[in-house]
DNA sequence: CATGAATGAGGGTTCATTCAT
DNA sequence: AATGAATGAACCCTCATTCAT
């Protein structure tokens, strides 16, 4: 990671999203595949270039530096995951229906699965860079936690007062739901290549794994 | 991963276990330092051998290629971990004492952090890599499965024979188990380099969630 | 330089100077003023481009290469510098008030002084490139002995049959003269960027030197 | 010149002189004709390689950047033109025979350029980087002023003492016999490649004219 | 057993130049 | 006339690996 700033970056490139060629369409393509397959430190730009049917020159007169293909890679979707779920997930997900901490917790893990098995690949090398660079993990971390982690615990404190939910620090609920899913996730997609999943049951099981356990 | 058997490589690894030189040991020991820090593909073998102390010629003398020496940094841990465990480890845990369920999962939670704890940067190194190798993947998991996941599975039998667990496919619960704790094993000791950590309370917290859940 | 012979193409420039277009003569100034500082192998086409506000493209389609617009820039200079200077000089320093040898050569010093100080990043430019490209330099070295130094040995002949120059042969004079002003000129305008010269001054001690020596 | 500081790099230079392999020998002497002969900057490391009869590899085994090899060229020659100069020279040229300024600016002279002569193509490269390069230019030539210039100035003073200079200020003298011994350096051994010089006439010549000027 | 010089394939990157628009 | 996307050769540099000592 070049950029000091990963949010900077990620503002900036909002305002530039200049029109693409065909040809940085078919590099962006191709890198996401490869990198996802690959992982980013075991993919060199020429092969990139071989495989979209480029010249390699072409690669750093739109990106400049590899390092600024994997954030043109990474930032699109990271715009999407992080502060537009902020709001727009939980408008969606939190509604009148919503009665119950269940309902969240479905409406929020079928989105979310939904929304990581349409950028399966990309999901895969963040999840892979993440382990790799403790560079973005340190930039991109606090940040997911600042952004998201705030909103769930906001609901969850709501449910505790609803007396739907057990008197435990919010912290800690949080964590133990956040491991779940975040190990599901990153267990379904990108350690196991699962393509066929039945969305509805695989929430349902979550969804009742986190509120009532295993216990009889 | 040249080695086209795990399997094979950890078995002929036991019986070669020749006495290590001093030489052989300083360069084992920084490279788990050095590959855990910045991952295999982002370490040299020159500057393992620099800091090491050693010419570069002494590495590929002993371990022949690089994925070698990576193999001998993984292969005694997973020898440690993986069937040893299968043994050892439920011997040590599963002891008259182990009345309930309850008790089993502390025993083991408790003691799979402690050996991670103990063995944190080599089990850095492990995720990374099979993260970023798939030819690691597919070597790992299914052994990892087939050993480990079934003595966990037995014993969900067990109780759930008991009547201690629900009536649900064991292969299920046996899923969420181990996702919720391999998720814990990597966010605390991968993602975030947490050192001082309550062992107790964080397994009473594990424990406790999987038994019963969040729901009031 | 790919012009095999840079009289011919003088020559041919003087003919074609069709009439520059807004964005050539931005062109040309940018080239100058950053060959001049970082010298032509260090200056790439994109950066000229970036900084003239032009399109790459443009530079090739008025200067078909980088060689020639080195040329585009340096030409011009000559062309003022070696043929012009050997006619129009002479004629505004020689006049009747040139009686002795000295007025001659303060004449002409603060003439060419004059000149480079106001083509200081031209200069600059030729010295560098005299030294880098064995080319340029046997190109235009001969060519600038023939023109400027047979008028100046003619004025030392002229000036030695007066009787105010040593017996010394013509071409060793010539060869101090010019080597001392030749070094002036690039300590004084490459070496060390002197800005605020008092050229009367400076004229004065160099003339004095070449007359009289140091000795008392 | 990514060295910071030339001083420290020439130190630590002094120190480290392992002794050279075969090969590298060969590349630095490959080096130092290559670049005398077309400048650094159109040298590239893969021809000197192949010049060399050398792994381009080998190359950046030894000496890390391209720019490092340059130094490794330069500063010995440095080493031995600037602070062992300054002693040494002065010792050797001024002796009890040293009775007029003409005997030491003779021996300064013949020293010198007899020095230059041994070490053409390394001077040849030092002029040429030393126009092209302001940052080696900025660190080289205060240094050159310090430790030279003031010996020079020394000796000047010395004699204006004794009568034998103009009473003109030290440094435009100073400044006259550099320029004209500077430009004479340069016009004869990097822009002309003049192979047989008569060192003792040509001194007799420089001696004279700075002595005597031209004038009856 | 240990060394470290040497290698050469490959990596990311730059750049002058071309050409369709 | 002007653009700027595209090229591909060349550039500097890294690295796992070999081998004579």
């Amino acid at each position: 990671m070049s950029k000091d700033n990963l949010l900077d970056a990620l503002i900036e490139q909002t305002k530039l999203s200049k029109k693409q060629t065909d040809k940085q369409q078919k590099i962006v393509e191709t890198a996401i595949n490869m990198f996802a397959e690959k992982g980013y430190a075991n993919t060199s730009t020429s092969e990139i270039a071989k495989a979209a049917g480029v010249a390699e020159g072409t690669i750093f007169r739109h990106y400049g530096t590899k390092d600024n293909l994997l954030l043109s890679v990474i930032l699109p979707f990271l715009k999407e995951a992080l502060p537009g779920m902020a709001e727009n997930v939980f408008k969606e997900v939190v509604t009148e229906n919503t009665l119950h901490f269940e309902d969240f917790l479905k409406g929020l893990f079928q989105n979310r699965i939904a929304f990581v098995m349409e950028n399966k690949e990309i999901f895969q090398i963040l999840v892979k860079e993440l382990l790799y660079s403790e560079a973005l993990r340190l930039e991109l971390l606090p940040f997911f936690t600042e952004i998201v982690g705030k909103r769930v615990a906001n609901m969850i404190d709501l449910f505790k007062e609803r007396g739907e939910i057990m008197d435990l620090p919010t912290n800690a609920i949080l964590k133990m739901v956040a491991t779940l899913f975040g190990g599901y996730l990153v267990t379904t997609f990108v350690l196991t290549n699962n393509d066929d999943i039945d969305v509805e049951e695989e929430t349902e099981n979550l969804v009742r794994f986190v509120l009532e356990g295993i216990k009889k």
